[in-house]
DNA sequence: CTGTTAGCGCTTTCAA
DNA sequence: TTGAAAGCGCTAACAG
């Protein structure tokens, strides 16, 4: 007995059934030029006779060290990051960097893991098991384990948005901080002094409610701690009393929540005349709950969003824009060279760099001045 | 010399240091319970100390058969994908049904490949290459390529909308012609009579503009075909001369090409006075163009969609509901339970299963009686 | 509870 | 142009 090597389709048994090498069929898909093209169309005329679907791609990943796909980690569940447009604009853009490679992209579920006592091995394992060739962290909170994880495998990895402060590694992102400031400026340049902040979670942990400016201080979300802090900063500029101005936060920013948490700071604050808000999202809740209470946007409140996405834009969001599929088209094309070099051994750059892309601030229709002025 | 098997991080390199077998560390990493929580400890902090980030997911794959990932075809360049709201909220489903299980979701670009003239191999080679356990293929033209190379490769494979008519494989989807007929029949009941339609492609291959009704008959792509066609039957019955209904498509259904598409059927037919819509983005279109004309929805104009995307109902759009979610959800769940079967050499059941979701047509604001009624 | 043996399916020198 | 040999890193029997 020959070894029964051709259990159904495999490289071997085509080149058994055709009495020629391994390495000739290998040739005839990897290498065209290494064979005559007369072999090589029987050759694949026979696999696709033997229904042979071409070389395994895992055993070829094996051999070659290299997958053809880039991983996303991100935040909390995967479907979370469907409903939020501004993951999703980003998504469009690292689908843009791979795909024009010939890459795949396969999303990492990060969740939650099934035992709540063991998040970190949880944690690994998620990250450990899948196969890819590199990692694209997009906004996760700096203790995360997943993050721990990613980092212990030895591959390219690269961060977007947060955390922000690991200078080991290559990072795409905006400036948080001054990012904001435009939009808190709109609001007390045409004289609101009664504000309020919604934003979504700074902590890894939930805990939905008003939140004190020393709980924002020691955040563990870097993205969410620079948009407040910037805004208060402003704030306390222009002459208003920081502690004074109310900030509510919302684990989730979907829909629901962004409406409850819009009620919750407007009902606590009636006297408000101004939201800003630290997402889009959480800005549609609060014209949503204003819709509801027969408020009107602007005469007689003020709201400001965060991300620009193109919903808000259409529908004259006041906001600052920052360019989400160009952040992912950023970090899609470093990670593809990164993963180049680590492959081909190439040794990675001396400092890790460092991509701050432009924001703006978008006019729109959704800010005025305070009623009664 | 002892074989220098100890390259990096190697189960074997762990096992060496720890003169153990490698048996014993897989065991560690996969089967808590074949060796002592005391072995296991120590063996877990060996490898973290040596910088060893776990079994090789690859290299585990090669051996066990699973990958640990479900692939997902879509339609052209990966980048449209996120930009249809209908699609991504399809993903979402699908992010959903996968991470519940731990599995990541791996996103094959199929856009039209470097080389035009072989885009077969192309094809084979962008799906050929990358490791999954199975595809979901979600709405994707009768002869495209793609196709074809998934279902040579021999995995699990649901079919999710488009092609309808391979009866071999699962299928999720809805019934598109019946879905579409409450929204043509919104439109006759209030009196319109002079109604044009606008469609995304029908075809593989680009082709923008007015489009006949034989054309239509063959169009490769299923779900439009039938939602143009489903309308049309409906206008035939309210005694509308079919061939008097002008139809328009556009092979991209972004922001631009939608408001073009308008433009184009609204100048040269100025005497419309509603438009059937086969997705909301270019309902959306309608609304944009109408805005810039000054035409008053639904007063000089009335428009319907199709999808049912949060943005449509939020804003008011008279549409057709159709559960994206939920199919991307029972897409995944269903190939999951394929994925198993397979890796454990279960059959098959004789027929493949069809999923039919249920639609329903959303009133909204944009249907009212033709002007001067 | 631990170790030995035998591959998973492929690519890659190197030699013919 | 083609072929033989040598693994890539791991896990699944099976036997101790």
């Amino acid at each position: 007995m020959v070894k029964r090597r051709q259990h159904r389709g495999t490289l071997a048994s085509v080149a058994a059934e055709l009495g020629v090498s391994r390495t000739t069929v290998s040739n005839a898909y990897n290498r065209p030029e290494q064979l005559s093209a007369a072999l090589r169309e029987k050759i694949l005329v026979a696999a696709d006779r033997m229904g042979y679907p071409g070389p395994n791609p895992t055993a070829r990943s094996l051999r070659t060290r290299r997958v053809g796909s880039l991983g996303v980690l991100l935040t909390e569940h995967l479907s979370y990051a469907f409903e939020d447009l501004a993951s999703v604009d980003f998504l469009a853009g690292m689908a843009e960097a791979s795909s024009g490679s010939g890459t795949a992209l396969t999303l990492i579920p990060a969740g939650p893991g099934a035992s709540p006592g063991d998040e970190e091995r949880d944690a690994l394992r998620q990250v450990n098991q899948t196969p890819v060739d590199g990692f694209v962290v997009y906004s996760v909170a700096e203790g995360d384990p997943h993050l721990a994880a990613v980092r212990g495998r030895r591959l390219p990895v690269v961060i977007c948005d947060q955390p922000a402060d690991i200078t080991e590694l290559p990072f795409v992102g905006i400036d948080d901080y001054a990012a904001i400031q435009p939009a808190a400026r709109a609001l007390v340049a045409v004289g609101h002094r009664r504000i309020g902040i919604l934003s979504i979670r700074m902590h890894r942990v939930r805990a939905d409610g008003h939140v004190s400016h020393d709980n924002i201080r020691d955040a563990s979300l870097h993205v969410q701690r620079s948009r407040v802090l910037g805004a208060l900063a402003v704030f306390g500029e222009a002459g208003l009393d920081p502690d004074g101005i109310p900030v509510v936060t919302r684990h989730i920013n979907d829909r629901v929540n962004s409406i409850e948490a819009a009620r919750e700071l407007l009902s606590r604050h009636p006297d408000l005349t101004a939201v800003l808000c630290t997402t889009d999202s959480m800005a549609f809740g609060v014209l949503d709950y204003a819709r509801g209470r027969g408020l009107s946007v602007p005469a007689d409140l003020s709201v400001t969003g965060f991300d620009g996405v193109h919903v808000a834009l259409a529908q004259g969001l006041s906001t600052v824009v920052q360019p989400n599929k160009a952040k992912g088209a950023a970090a899609g094309r470093l990670l593809l060279e990164l993963v180049d070099d680590h492959i081909n051994d190439r040794p990675a750059a001396a400092t890790a760099p460092r991509t701050i892309l432009p924001t703006h601030f978008h006019e729109g229709e959704t800010v005025a001045p305070p009623p009664g002025t």
